[in-house]
DNA sequence: CGAGTTTGACCTGCGC
DNA sequence: GCGCAGGTCAAACTCG
């Protein structure tokens, strides 16, 4: 890590970010391009926080606010507390992610055989044919990480909520679990099901604050989303595809998308100069809150617009200046 | 029975 | 080189 965040691109007004306040338990915040400040050159991430309110455990994103990035309004006093509360959380999630995003800048195109090799020489007794096959997975998440050009997109989003398994929208399978070092929560792996997909997020919990779950994506989809909760089919609930087909391309859609399960979500696409993501900084929701019986602990859409904010969390509060 | 979860083993990168 | 921590694999298991 060379690059200082210290000079964050200003102009990219790359950290935009928002906190939705929709009462005393549920916050919203959502960090866009958060990495960029790391690093100029690719990869991008957004780091967010939403809080939705547990829902019988089950819950599901879909309570932000239609708004481009750069309307953000300012931050209300009383997001100031919330900030100061959470700001714990986010810088250590922000020392996490920079310390996850490899900025090593190997070279894009070379296989890195050496490594194939030697894992090969150490395993020289076994099947190679598994050892291959073995070696050619690991290759390919390593390489996946230390490739410059071959980065995912990463976004990193906090909520305050207390049941780790979030909608999405999307099915995911888990696949590890880790313990983590200074924390008392587990971190857990989960893979997008989709069979082309290989998107991957990474659910854990602060050690700061055990009601924020960080969740942080990986990858872009490359599919519409599936939906749902496990039972239920995916890919039916094609009304938001048809209504927003921009959401919907072939071409690999940002890591996060809270739509379908409900008429009123939201899309949140963020991710920046990256091609995949051709609508960045701009959050899509259709408001139109749905009156149910859970609506008591529903987000309020006019609380919601009234806290949005921005967060300091990366020290350079741009609503400061 | 298929899909998803659990969990210990294994691999890799990194700091000392 | 060693140990640690993060990340992934995959067999066994659970659940609907
Ligand atoms: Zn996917």
């Amino acid at each position: 890590m060379e690059k200082k965040p210290e000079e964050v691109k200003t102009e990219d007004s790359l950290m935009e970010s928002l906190t939705f306040c929709n009462s005393d338990r549920h916050v919203t915040t959502c960090f866009d391009d958060f990495t960029s400040i790391f690093e100029s050159d690719g990869e991008k991430s957004c780091l967010g926080f939403m809080d939705i309110h547990d829902n019988n455990g089950y819950s599901s994103l879909f309570d932000l606010i239609m708004m481009p990035w750069p309307c953000l309004p300012q931050p209300p006093p009383p997001l100031r507390a919330l900030d100061a509360i959470l700001d714990p959380c986010l810088q250590e999630l922000s020392s996490e992610i920079t310390a996850n995003i490899p900025t090593n800048p190997n070279s894009p195109s070379t296989s890195s055989t050496s490594t194939d090799e030697q894992t090969k020489a150490e395993k020289d007794g076994q099947q190679q044919d598994q050892d291959e096959h073995t070696n050619a997975k690991k290759q390919l998440k390593t390489k996946s990480k230390t490739q410059k050009g071959q980065r995912e997109p990463r976004f990193a989003f906090l909520t305050k909520s207390e049941v780790d398994l979030l909608d999405d929208g999307y099915r995911w399978r888990k696949y590890g679990q880790k313990a983590v070092k200074n924390s008392p929560f587990p971190r857990s792996y989960y893979r997008c099901t989709a069979s082309a997909c290989g998107v991957k997020k990474r659910l854990e919990r602060s050690s700061n604050d055990s009601s924020i779950v960080v969740t942080t994506y990986e990858g872009q989809h490359t599919h519409p989303c599936l939906v749902m909760p496990r039972g239920s089919k995916g890919i039916n609930n094609m009304s938001i595809g048809q209504t927003q087909p921009d959401l919907y391309p072939q071409q690999p859609l940002p890591p996060l998308y809270y739509l379908n399960l409900k008429p009123s979500l939201i899309s949140f696409a963020a991710g920046t100069n990256n091609p995949a993501f051709p609508d960045s900084r701009t959050i899509y929701q259709e408001k139109s809150f749905r009156p149910s019986p859970a609506s008591t602990g529903l987000v309020r859409d006019d609380e919601l617009l009234q806290d949005m904010v921005r967060s300091q969390m990366l020290k350079e509060p741009k609503y400061q200046q």
